[in-house]
DNA sequence: TAGCTACTATCTTGTTTATAGATAACCTGA
DNA sequence: TCAGGTTATCTATAAACAAGATAGTAGCTA
């Protein structure tokens, strides 16, 4: 059974026959009358009356009910691909908490104006998660700290991060070792990049691998670091947008420690849906204008 | 785009292996390439990462969603005719109010103890109203009085009927042309055809046209004849169902005008659902058992 | 009933497409 | 670097397809 035997019974179905449905479909009335017969044949069931009016059989009725539910699925499909300038489906993206938080609201809106029909679902976790996540083909494409080195992947950097330390205090300078030892970190969990910024900027103080406290959203952490429970790193621009609702105070790192990229990584482009592509193009534009 | 094509995608995204999903499907790998190669071609897009482990992309994984609703629409009509005993799919049956009163419960239930995958949808109506439904394919098959000369159809004698002259008094013999002219007399919506018989059971008794009052449902018809409105005309068997609802009492009909056959009516078998076959089969025998 | 019209079925031709097998190229892991 | 497994390419044969020409059929009208 082939989709193109299907859409010409539906043609013939309604139109009332066979040469308009030929013309319709752009072939020629004795292809129509093959396509039919052979439908026929297969499934044993006369599907047109052919005699007087041209018209279907109740089987033949029954089949083109099914027909129209396989090729609207079909057309779907294909202007999945080839819609022209829509595009249409679902976008998955993975990113981190604070990339979610500061940097993508504005683009997914700028998205979403260009490309209504397109379904968003987002999945946010450390870096080592999402790397995962698009390894495995749960999402279409992650932001993550650094750029992805596996080959056959398209890695592009997004944002520029500065990181800076947070406390509860104002700060002029580096607290000291002394003081780094008797307070605790607050990190995402395991496989959050900016937690190897943590554990560097320790060592830098010669502190080794202090308590650490993992949090899961960047508002709980926040507010604990509020309530003096101790320090974290976090990029600035995050820290700022939270800065009128918690009492906290930054300190800008040394660049080597400070400085930290989010790059957007997908596979190859000759994968993308064209819901992806859209959004890699709305995501260039909107980094070109920073 | 062909089934085929998406069939073998699909396998190759649950196997894993263009080898494995030829295997699966009866055919060799290189044919597997070929049509994956061709989809990607027709889509602009590549559907499968072939470097490493074979997987789909992400793209490859939002044509399989598609695929896997046409694919299992395709299945399901194929079973629609193809399908090993049971039958499936929707019965579209017009009969008469007195046949589907009288007749058919006993044949449905045993039709859908038989097959109990089949929606069965019943219309009533008239002989005439119910021959125009099935000309114009709005129901499968029908019963009605009397069978259909129209060539291209399939008429099957499935009820002798006999016509008895209803009233709410006990009679011995026909009430003469005083009385009839008098009293009203009651029959479905034009187009039924014991209508006629009521006329011609007027004219033999010299009797033209009285006044007949058209009624939509048995009960209100006999409701207003045990209450002494007029007279009707109904088959014997289902006056006699109804005679302990109401106060009405029969009198028989000289056999030119009581005898009526019921036909089952169809169009051609070669163009019968298995639904409708296996219909067409409990109901000859039911007949052939009474 | 004959003749006209509009329709579908069949046949034929050249072209395209599908299939299976053989072989080459490739990636991965040891 | 090699072995094992996997995909891509090529080829010959077979099958399927599309279009045109023609024959057959039903329904209508005079």
């Amino acid at each position: 059974m082939q989709l193109k035997s299907l859409r010409l019974l539906v043609a013939v179905a309604d139109t009332g026959s066979f040469g308009a449905a030929a013309k319709q479909l752009h072939t020629v009335q004795s292809n129509v009358t093959t396509h039919i017969k052979k439908l026929e044949e297969e499934l044993g069931v006369q599907l047109i009356h052919r005699a007087g009016r041209v018209r279907p059989t109740s089987a033949g009725l029954a089949l083109v009910e099914y027909a129209e539910r396989m090729l609207s699925a079909h057309d779907e499909a294909v202007s999945l691909f080839k819609g022209q300038e829509k595009a249409c489906g679902r976008l998955r993206i993975g990113a981190m908490e604070t990339t979610t938080a500061l940097r993508l609201p504005p683009i997914l809106a700028a998205y979403h104006a260009a490309q209504p029909d397109v379904d968003i679902q987002i999945k946010t976790g450390p870096t080592a998660e999402l790397v995962e996540l698009l390894l495995n083909g749960q999402v279409d494409c992650v932001f993550v700290a650094g750029r992805l080195e596996h080959g056959r992947y398209h890695s592009l950097k997004a944002f520029s991060e500065q990181l800076v330390l947070v406390g509860s205090a104002p700060m002029t300078k580096m607290p000291s070792s002394q003081a780094l030892l008797t307070s605790a970190f607050l990190a995402f969990r395991q496989g959050c990049s900016y937690r190897q910024r943590i554990e560097l900027l320790l060592a830098s103080q010669g502190v080794n691998a202090g308590r650490i406290f993992e949090f899961g959203s960047l508002d709980a952490m926040l507010g604990c670091v509020a309530a003096g429970m101790g320090y974290t790193v976090l990029p600035r621009g995050t820290v700022e947008a939270h800065q009128h609702r918690f009492g906290i105070h930054t300190l800008a790192l040394p660049a080597s420690i400070a400085n930290i990229d989010t790059y957007f990584v997908a596979p190859e482009p000759e994968t993308w849906t064209p819901a992806l592509a859209s959004f890699a193009e709305t995501l260039r534009d909107a980094v070109v204008e920073d």
